[in-house]
DNA sequence: CCTACCGATCGGTAGG
DNA sequence: CCTACCGATCGGTAGG
């Protein structure tokens, strides 16, 4: 046993290195010579690891998107109003945006880089977490209607909302790095104008 | 003189075929034999119009960047309130993008998927572009506090929170390329809520 | 616009 | 974990 001494595996470390590669390079950019070379070993000795490139790449995609659950949920199923889960958890989205970059551009490129057989099992993968996602910030929503806590008004419309803030925030965290100090600073304020866009009563409703 | 014929010359096909070649599988997950191939010619003939693949795709991208510019830009110099311009650049913004989706994926492989002399010549495009971008938007909204049409409130935050709605859009519309009519359909409710969290008065100011 | 070809690299296998 | 190797494909060139 070493587990004393401080170095990683190479079993360790290769899911990390080819996370990092495949976000910074994407999935056709990213050679498993580049990968194997960065590890200190011969290309071959990967698949002692890994099946394939595409298993390796999916394997890297379905524990990102695992991780992202698990950082971004609890907020969501927390106490509170619906005011303060939502803004906790756009806190941990963001704050896992942040301090794990690679993982949320592997996700982005799962969706836009892969085709063939891969494409479809990544798709699958995408959509129950979609679903899953999307279901659950209809709830948070229509408690926050019924408490009278927001604004009534069809609960998709402020799901979409709410994943159109995120994904805009995400993709300028993902194509903007540099500018990531911009987002902690300005968070606040771009939540703010959110919240009292959705707080407020859409034009046609009437006050009670 | 052909020109009386409706079909094609193969100057003429290579960048749309090429566009959306790009857009759909990537800069690495497109090669010249591909592209040659749908045109029905040889690999080596496309060295007659490009010099490179590099070449390509740089070209490519600047004329996606003029477009997307000439498309979405007259709304921002167009007469109304700031409201009214800033409507109007939304719809056209969304407009190209629905229209031209092959055109927008390709920005988003340009700035992901690229790396060595490319990227940094792709980078110098986009910097360009995104400092009028921004500096245009910057002055929009000045007008619209100075009119006393929006709240007041640091620039800056402004036009990052309009960048964050339009990148959420198009992220969406990238991505989710068959949730098209969605976001046609419910671009005003988003216009809505986002309008209103602008216009609304921040926490800490005080009415006039 | 073509054929013929270049060296380099791709993902992956055989066999140890 | 290695060497040696596979057929396929990559961007690109020579020469017409």
């Amino acid at each position: 046993m070493n587990s004393e001494t401080s170095e990683k595996t190479t079993a360790e470390r290769l899911p990390q290195v080819a996370l990092e590669l495949f976000a910074a390079r994407g999935y056709s950019g990213t050679s498993l010579a580049d990968i194997a070379g960065r590890l200190g070993i011969r290309k071959p000795s990967l698949y002692n690891y890994y099946s394939s490139k595409d298993e390796l790449f999916l394997d890297l995609f379905e524990k990102s998107l695992d991780q992202w659950r698990e950082a971004s949920r609890p907020a969501l199923d927390s106490d509170g109003t619906c005011a303060e889960r939502l803004r906790r958890h756009l806190d941990s989205a963001v704050g896992f945006a942040v301090s794990d970059p690679h993982t949320t551009a592997l996700c982005r490129a799962a969706v836009s880089q892969v085709s063939g057989e891969l494409a479809e099992r990544v798709q699958t993968l995408i959509d129950d977490h979609r679903r899953e996602y999307r279901e659950r910030l209809r709830q948070v929503f229509v408690e926050g209607m019924e408490t009278g806590e927001i604004a009534r008004r069809p609960p998709k419309i402020l799901v979409l909302s709410w994943q159109v803030l995120t994904d805009g925030i995400l993709t300028r965290q993902v194509f903007l790095p540099e500018r990531r100090s911009e987002f902690l600073e300005h968070l606040d304020d771009l939540w703010q104008i959110f919240w009292a866009g959705i707080a407020s009563l859409p034009p046609g409703a009437t006050e009670q």
